[in-house]
RNA sequence: GCUGGUGUGGCGAAAUCGGCAGACGCAAGGGACUUAAAAUCCCUCGGUGGCAACACCGUACCGGUUCAAGUCCGGUCACCAGCACCA
């Protein structure tokens, strides 16, 4: 009997449809449960097969809960703003909006063809007014409180795509969009203070289940380290030179100090500088350089001695020379550094380079040959000497400069504030006017959405300015406050800014008067599981529990963490091993794999293929031994008898694998799922028959990885009407689950001997027995001396013999 | 460089607590069915030796703990990912 999949599961799509069974109740007494994949970039390329395993995995789970009686939002969306159709748009001069609606139809098209049961009354479109009015409303409230500000610095811009980007976007010196090198340039960008919430998105992740390298992850990224500030006397200028330092224990070891190329004491006081050439010299020579060039140089170490400056170590009264070196930078702690030469390596290196003396301060290495950056004893440190130096001179060091009034304990982060504007069209307007009088005023809440105007032309400006500046009507306004003429806000926001509460809309997606009600996000917040890729641990998601925390402190919504649990998908590799990638011709289309072999099939080998976590390479074949499966359960009508009890032959393997299947899918390990599912039809086919009771358990246990063929088996095998809507969860009895014989394994010293069939309820002493009677154990420990006898229940007997 | 992770057949991989290494799938080889092919079904499938029963070796490498190690401990190497002059 051939199993038409093409008819089949376009049906049963229409059917779950028009059925309306994966649509999340608002109102329901069941309990909820909220699983949320990251919403795809709708890219002209159409789906990736990567996109499947991400949503497979947590679609499973969520078929599974719902047969269990949960009440399952599993709602998808779009994140549609962003530079790949814009950049389509100008090339092609079609707008990106038709893009952006031609592509969103595409992928749904796609989506409902694997027949993921996503609710598709919720579907979100960053681009829709009617969704960015909210994100517009969201700034506005970080505006008035004054985490959106507005700032002059130097900027990481792409002269290709004329846009600047933040840290993030230009990792390693190249734009993340078009990899062209990356320049600095001064300009006035937006800011949102997400360093104030440093420590809270740090304090959060001890409440949260995510993975545990998510939270290191996230951890390092936000960098936060503890340490001292310190003042050093400037001799020649009233001015102190303030440090920042994680080593307040070697300060007695300081011999020189560092500052940062930019550091404004050497403009102020240039007059006292007699080496002022040089330095303006050295400065150009580094201005040159990208910040990435500047990370690069590790080894060699370059600088200028400051002539006319020189800085008193606060605890032992010594004069120390002043060097500017580009290793120190501006933008972290204060600018400016003590260089502790014997425990450092960056200062042992400028110091071997420029002859500063070089003073141990921790017993432990030798300072002769590298900087010996260990704990131990202190020496060479006057109150600190003999104290251990990680356990007690830190503290002690600080309390000490506290009392002298030249330091404090202080803390650092390496996370910088979120640069959050970009000089492009297909974004979200900042909505913000820039008044003569006034200043900066927000535009006002009601007058939200402010709508992204319509244009011709989406360059954007030669000079870095965003296309809607050339928009005069949109340009100039009135000022909201005064009603004098004034000029708005050209540049938009980020594509980061629609993903950084995409998950809380998605509770009330049609709210014209909220983001969301604060009844429904008590309902379904937080967010139970939410899966997506390795690449989003950072950034997105730290953005988006940083919007989420400071609605939460704004009352708006219910609980601290978004997320109660974070896990992430691996890779899925071109049949030869590396990253799919279009120039290199190993990208494998969802749709062809539907197209030939089924929904269903594609499901199952995205699960099938490996490790949940891991990264795999396709494998074509391997596509066509799920293919089997489906067909073999599809078969096992021709072998169906009567029967609404479990045989007695296949009782512990349909208990057995209804444990394994119902444990694995909730801890990620679908491969192991689908293996003991495929173990289970083998022993069936061994057994040459299947009885209704037993189909019907295995049709539930299938149904999540390929619904559409179990569903017309449901039907065709007259179980009722609809699987998805009348199917419930099989449970199993441990107590079933074990067989009433079992093999067990017999040792002597360790070594396999022999193997035993025993009633699995057999006690040691009966066991040892018996393996002691068996013929080949009896000639084997002939003549030797038992020392020692083991057994392992319902696994070994070891005999240890001399 | 730092941090984290991973190393198991020809391939993707399994293996709660240390307790039969290689489940499940792919590929390969042999056979059945067929005029033939596809599909399907059956058998073999880590290595070495042996006609065989069987024996020995085997989870990157070296060493240790243990009756017993893929699993625990110490060291080495390789690969992957993230961060990267963060003071």
């Amino acid at each position: 009997m051939n199993y038409n999949f093409k008819e089949t599961e376009k049906k049963w799509q229409e059917k779950w449809e028009s059925a309306g069974v994966f649509g999340a109740q608002d109102n329901s007494d069941k309990p909820k449960f909220y699983a949320l994949v990251e919403f795809p970039y709708p890219s002209g390329a159409g789906m990736h097969v990567g996109h499947i395993k991400a949503y497979s995995g947590l679609e499973v789970v969520s078929r599974k809960r719902r047969l269990q009686g949960y009440n399952v939002l599993f709602p998808i969306g779009f994140d549609a703003y962003g530079l790949p159709t814009e950049n389509y748009a100008i090339k092609t001069g079609i707008h990106p909006r038709k893009v952006t609606d031609t592509n969103i139809e595409k992928f749904t098209g796609q989506l409902k063809k694997v027949g993921f049961s996503f609710d598709w009354n919720r579907v979100i479109d960053t681009t829709d007014e009617k969704y960015y009015k909210w994100t517009q409303w969201i700034f506005l409230k970080m505006f008035e409180k004054g985490l959106a500000f507005r700032d002059k610095t130097l900027v990481n811009y792409c002269p290709s795509c004329k846009v600047v980007l933040s840290n993030e976007d230009s990792q390693g010196g190249k734009c993340d969009i078009c990899h062209s090198e990356v320049v600095q340039k001064s300009k006035d960008v937006w800011y949102l203070r997400i360093t104030e919430y440093a420590d809270k998105l740090l304090e959060g992740l001890k409440k949260v289940d995510y993975l545990p390298n998510i939270k290191l992850q996230q951890v390092n990224w936000i960098g936060k380290s503890r340490g001292a500030f310190v003042n050093f006397t400037l001799n020649e200028i009233p001015e102190q030179l303030r440090i920042y330092t994680t080593r307040p224990d070697t300060l007695f070891g300081v011999t020189f100090m560092v500052m940062a190329p930019e550091h404004p004491i050497i403009d102020k006081y240039s007059a006292q500088i007699s080496n002022m050439d040089e330095i303006a010299a050295y400065r150009a020579e580094c201005a040159k350089k990208t910040e990435f060039e500047r990370t690069q140089l590790v080894k060699d170490k370059t600088g200028v001695k400051i002539n006319g400056i020189t800085a008193k170590n606060p605890v032992n009264g010594k004069d120390i020379p002043i060097y500017i070196s580009d290793y120190v930078m501006m933008g972290y702690g204060t600018g400016a550094i003590m260089a502790v030469p014997a425990h450092d390596s960056r200062d042992y290196d400028f110091a071997k380079k420029f002859g500063i003396d070089i003073i141990e301060v921790i017993k432990g290495g030798d300072i002769s040959r590298e900087a010996y950056t260990g704990d131990g004893e202190m020496v060479n440190s006057g109150f600190l000497n003999g104290l251990d130096n990680k356990k007690d001179s830190i503290a002690e060091m600080i309390e000490y400069l506290q009392e002298k009034g030249v330091g404090e304990g202080g803390v650092q982060y390496k996370m910088k504030d979120w640069a959050f504007n970009r000089q492009r069209y297909w974004g979200e307007p900042i909505p913000i006017v820039h008044c003569p009088k006034c200043g900066m005023v927000a535009v006002p809440y009601e007058e939200l959405p402010l709508k992204l105007p319509e244009v011709e032309n989406f360059e954007p400006g030669t000079d870095g300015e965003s296309p809607l500046a050339k928009i005069s009507g949109y340009v100039n306004c009135k000022c909201p406050r005064c009603g004098g003429e004034a000029k708005r806000e050209t540049d938009t926001m980020p594509q980061w800014a629609g993903s950084s509460w995409y998950f809380l809309r998605y509770v009330d997606p049609h709210n014209d008067s909220e983001f969301a009600n604060m009844e429904k996000l008590r309902y379904w917040m937080p967010v139970d599981w939410y899966n997506g890729g390795m690449e989003h641990v950072t950034r997105h998601l730290i953005y988006s529990r940083f919007w989420y925390k400071f609605l939460y402190d704004l009352g708006l919504v219910p609980y601290e963490e978004p997320y109660a649990k974070r896990t992430a998908q691996g890779l899925i590799l071109g049949p030869d091993g590396v990253k799919m990638s279009k120039s290199r011709g190993n990208v494998i289309d969802p749709n062809e794999v539907v197209d030939a072999y089924g929904a269903d099939v594609l499901r199952t080998y995205v699960l099938f293929m490996g490790d949940y976590e891991k990264a795999a390479p396709w494998s074509e074949s391997s596509v066509k031994g799920c293919k089997r499966f489906i067909d073999r359960i599809w078969n096992l009508q021709e072998i169906l008898k009567d029967g609404d009890e479990y045989s007695p032959e296949l009782s512990s393997a349909m208990h057995k694998t209804v444990k394994k299947v119902t444990e694995d899918i909730e801890s990620l390990k679908y491969n192991t799922a689908i293996a003991a599912l495929m173990t289970l039809l083998n022993s069936i086919y061994d057994k040459g028959e299947i009885n209704r009771a037993e189909l019907k358990t295995l049709l539930i246990l299938v149904n999540p990885f390929a619904p559409h063929v179990t569903e017309e088996m449901w039907e065709v095998c007259s179980f009722g009407k609809m699987l998805a809507a009348e199917g419930e969860w099989p449970g199993y009895d441990e107590a079933k689950c074990v067989d009433d014989m079992i093999e067990i394994v017999v040792q002597i010293n360790g070594k396999i001997r022999a193997k035993l069939n025993v009633p699995a309820d057999i006690e040691q002493q009966q066991a040892i027995e018996l393996a002691k009677s068996d013929e080949k154990i009896k000639s084997e420990l002939d003549g030797k001396n038992i020392v020692k006898e083991i057994y392992v229940k319902g696994k070994l007997v070891n005999i240890v013999a001399k």
